[in-house]
Formats: C-alpha cells, structure tokens, sequence
DNA sequence: TTGTAAGCGTTATCAC
DNA sequence: GTGATAACGCTTACAA
C-alpha cells in the first residue's frame, strides 16, 4: 500500500512546478510547451497520478455529481430508472450517489443532508411526500432537484418529470369499457401522491365518458410500499359486486397485486381482466401475457437528467419546468371482451 | 440562491473561533463548554450551516464512499443487488456511487478511473474480466476491491462474494435427473467466467453420478449481454435429440432465454422442464411457476460491503477472502417427472 | 475551555 | 512558457 502521489509530487519528478502539472491536466487553462506536456504526462502514467477530486470540488462547486434519491431498488421500475439516470449521467461525465429512502420520511431527510454536505449539483428523486423544508431549503441552496414519477403538491415550484398520468389511466380504463367491461375497479397510489390523484382523476373521466356509473368501493388507494397493495385486490375482490376488470395503477406494487390475484385462483381474463402500469420484459412473459400500460422510462430519465444539470442560474426566476411524457398502451391477452354481460 | 455559509461564517456569528465550531462539528474532539455548544448548534441551525464533505475529505481517506461497479442495474439481479448493498452502507453510514459498465471493457476502466480519482474507500463490482492492470493497480493504492457474483480467475489476490456456483448447478441438474430426464441442458455464463465455468462444472458432476452420458452439444456459454442466451436456447431446441429438461444458469439472462422458449411455443413443463438461477418475485407467478435456484442477494450484499469497508490495513499481508453463500433450490412446478420415457 | 495557524491537493492570479 | 503563492473549507496540534 504505497501512499498516493501528489501533484507536488508530479512537478518535483518532472522538474516543473505544479502549475504546470495541473495545466497539463486542465488543458485550455493556460499554455505549456508541447515538450513539456508530454514529459509530464509520462511522469504521471509512470508514477500512476490521479487527481484528487475531492481537492477540485473545494474550489468550485462541483457539477460532477448527482444525487438520485429513491424509494428503493428493487422495484424493477425504479431499478430500470436508475439505470437509465446513471447511463444519461455517464455519457455526460457525471457521476451518481445512489440513495434509497424506503418511502420513510426520516430517511429521505437524513439522505438529503448528506447530499447537501456533498454539495451535489443536483438531486433526482422520488419524494415520500414530506421534508417540505428541506427541499425548500435545497432550492435555496442553488441545488437543482427534479421530481421524477411523482411529486409533491404543495411544492408547485419544483421540476418534475413523469408520464401523463391522467390520460394514461383514462385510456387503459376506456380500453376496458370498450371491451364491455362495466364494473372496472383501480388501485392507485397514495391519495395523497399527485400520481395516484391523477390516475384516479383519469379514470373517473374514463367512466363518465364510459357513462358508467361510478362506485367510491371500486377504487382503491394503497401505500407504495408493504402489503396495502394486495390487501387491496384482496377487498376488491369480496365487495357485493366485484369488478370484471381492474386497472393495477400503483406501479410500485403490481407484482404484490398479482400475487395475491393469482393466489386467490382468479381466471385472467376469463374472471378479470387486468391492466397493469408497467413495462417489465416479464410481463410479456406471463399467462396470458399482460395488457400494459408502458412508461417510457428511458424518457423520464433522459429529461431528469437534463434538468438537473440544466444551469440553475437564473432559471429560479422562471417557471418551474413540468414535463409529461406520453405513456403506451400495449394491448396483449390479459383484457377479455364482455359480450352480452347483463 | 444564497452563497453557502462556511465554518469561518458560524464562527463568527457565534462569536467563537472556527476551532470550536469544528469541535462541536465533530464531538469527541476535544472539549467545548456546554453553554458554547449549544450556542454554536443554534447558530449553524439559523444559518442552515452544514459542513462540506469535500474539505473534510481532503484530510484523511474518506471511508464515507464506496463505489459500486455493476454491468446494469435493469437486470432484477443486479438491481436487487445494488438495493441491498446501498442500505447496507446507509446503515453503516456511508455513501454509494453507483457505476455501469454494460460489461464494456473501455466503459469500466473509465469508470475505474473516476473511481480512483474520488478515493473511495472500497469497490464492489461485478468484473468484465479485463482491465487486469487497473484492478492491481486499485488494491496497491490500498482500495479495497471486493469481486460480487463473479471474479477473474487471473486475480486470485482479490475478495470475492459469490454463491456456490458449482453446488448450485449441481443440485439443481441432480434433481433434473432424478425426476428420470436423460437429456439436460445448460445455459451458463462466458466460459471464460467463474461462474460460468463452476456452474458447467457442477452440472457435469451432477451428469457423473447419475451416470447420463454427456453431450458437449448440450452445453451452451452465453455472453452476459445482447441476444446470446436467447440463440442459445433456440440452438438447443433444435439439435437432433433436444433436451427435455434445461437449467439456465445464466442470470443476467434468464427472462430473454425465458422469452425465446416462450415465442416458440415450448409447453413448461410438458415439453422441456426448466429450472432458473433467479429469484425474481415475477419467477412464481409465472404458469407454470418456476422451479428456481434461489440466490440470498441479501448475503451477498452483506458480506460484500463488509469486506469493501473491511479496515484494509495489515490484510493484504493475509490470503484474500472468499466467501461462499449457499443458494437455494426452490421447487416449484415447472419439472416434469419422466416416468417411462424410452 | 478556547484561539491561532499550518496544512490537505488543486486551481488561478500574477509576476517573471 | 513557467513559477511562486494565495485561496477553497475544514481539522488539528499547539499555545494561550
């Protein structure tokens, strides 16, 4: 374990002195002797020099780092955003701080402290809803932050990036009503959550064109994480007249709802018919192959990016920048037709 | 967007030296009058003071960050692994930057740079298996490198993490057998791989004792990216005497392996029996559900960051740790019992 | 108990 | 073209 050379170090052995050593590494900044240059560089390469970024990032604020804070990784669609964020990230030479908040409020606040100390240029995150102070103060500090999926009402002046949640629930909803369907049941997100407000929202729309009669009992809400989401299929299913149809629009439960469907030995489509918010390669897999509604995620992380990196000056003074991309309804088996039902 | 207050702004407010804002800042120290602490903590609150991690930084080897080096996170593996290894550092109070490499050589020593260049205290990475030079490089400079999942036969000197490969696959092809199938075949990883070589290991030691004849033709390598495992599977499908049972070993790419038998219309577990390293959760609602090799992400994850943060003093004296998680072989319904075939 | 001052590794501003 | 030298924000001997 040898200790790390300096850029002391790289002058005294190239016989220059360190101003020299760091134009050679920031080239542009000032003018050195192509002779020079290259003797410097082999003594790097020979002494194995790396420089610091920890002493860069002390004299500028640093746009070299992202924070993308999460409720978690496992879910296959955070996991795929993740991806996606650091890949856009990479290609732009910026490097990503992974954090999860485990939708808990007190993480999510311990988590962005440590961003604020890392000073990071920007944050992409999945709000749990709360720290409202925190985020404020974020802005304050000069931090881009960009809500991505969801976001938080009563903080209007932040940027978000999400699909059109509206349309998408009122597209995959009238799907079903065209399909026969009169009894169509939806679990969403949080009511709380702007994503589940305009899922439900979209789905209301659906019915009302639909001309369908609405029922308070065919909607539910359920958390984003642990088992609220299949204790809500399971109570859908035990109502006096049980859908035909459901509309899975909690995203980072589907999986949980349809274990609980396929535990309780429900036919899909034959019982009910499902339409679910999400694009894993394994939906395509399943019998019957799910009708989704698919979230272009490369987009949402590619537009993330770009605004949190986008220079905050100033851009405080305009508006916040909300983006809505479109979602894709790709129809496959899991949707049954209702002929002369009733 | 206010200018960031430093230590020297807090101690002047406070009306005390920066000496004893830094003391408060980190307790233990030295000492600080109760009075004037509390003093202090005021201040910092009021001005919404928070330290810069990068001048900390600058004075000792932050063990604050840990790099995670995957080939993607949009594999559920992976990214389940990369959930894990990030709560398990929170827990400990350190950071993650989390780094792809698309398994590309060219993306990973880029990666390896900037990874250098911030001194993180330790790495976890899933290797491609080049970048020889790097990886010695890193351990010289006292980084702690810990290999995950897989490691480079060439660098025995490095931690390693990984399930039972050659166990695994060896259970799982004996249960294939004693459920009567003659013909089995194997979907593994690059030969040049560990993993892959202990998997085709196993399964060739599971073949031995059964006494089934081997048939090289039975056994498929798949890169761990783009279509392979899928041309894989097809080619396996179509040899003269195809298998009627197949393990797939290769867990980057179970679901495109899973896709292909899918689209050619192969009944699971009529026409070919199929057992999978993955434990997905989507794995059991599959019809049929399948029978998989269970792999304990949470261990792997566990371990692997406490070797990262292991103090690296006084070890590399010492053989490196390797460190073997027992998977799990869960039956489900996707093998068929053979009972009077041929 | 508190303050002063010297670094940590880089970059930037000057002179030479 | 090159070389001192002063920051950047923080920690820590060493004094007071």
């Amino acid at each position: 374990m040898q200790k790390q050379p300096t850029i002391r170090d790289v002058a005294q052995a190239a016989g220059v002195s360190v101003a020299v050593v760091s134009r050679v590494l920031n080239p542009g900044s000032g003018p050195v002797a192509a002779a020079t240059r290259s003797r410097v560089n082999d003594v790097m390469k020979t002494l194995g020099y790396h420089p610091r970024t920890a002493a860069r990032e002390l004299k500028f604020g640093p746009p070299t780092t992202l924070g993308l804070l999460l409720a978690d990784v496992s879910n296959p669609f955070f996991a795929r955003l993740a991806d996606q964020v650091v890949q856009e990230a990479h290609a732009r030479g910026i490097q990503v701080l992974l954090m999860t908040t485990q939708e808990d409020d007190q993480l999510e606040s311990e988590r962005l402290a440590t961003l604020i100390e890392r000073r990071v240029s920007g944050i992409i995150a999945t709000p749990t809803g709360n720290n409202l102070a925190i985020w404020k103060q974020l802005q304050d500090l000069g931090t881009e932050v960009v809500f991505v999926d969801r976001s938080i009402p009563s903080l209007p002046e932040v940027d978000v990036v999400s699909i059109d949640n509206f349309e998408s629930a009122r597209s995959a909803t009238a799907l079903l009503a065209a399909h026969g369907h009169r009894r169509i049941g939806i679990i969403s997100g949080p009511a709380a959550s702007t994503t589940g407000r305009d899922r439900i929202a979209g789905y209301r729309q659906a019915l009302e064109t639909a001309g369908l009669e609405q029922d308070e009992l065919l909607i539910r809400h359920a958390a984003f994480r642990g088992p609220a989401g299949g204790d809500a299929a399971s109570a859908l299913l035990n109502i006096e007249e049980p859908p035909t149809a459901l509309v899975v629009a909690n995203t980072a439960q589907v999986t949980e709802v349809l274990r609980r469907l396929s535990h309780a030995g429900i036919d899909i489509p034959g019982t009910l018919s499902v339409i679910v918010f999400d694009d894993s390669p394994w939906t395509e897999l399943m019998t019957p192959a799910l009708t989704i509604v698919r979230q272009p995620i490369d987009l949402l992380a590619r537009h993330s990016v770009q605004l949190a990196l986008s220079n905050t000056q100033g851009k405080r003074s305009g508006k916040p920048n909300v983006i809505r991309v479109a979602a894709e309804l790709v129809e496959r088996s899991s949707v049954a037709r209702l002929q002369f039902s009733k």
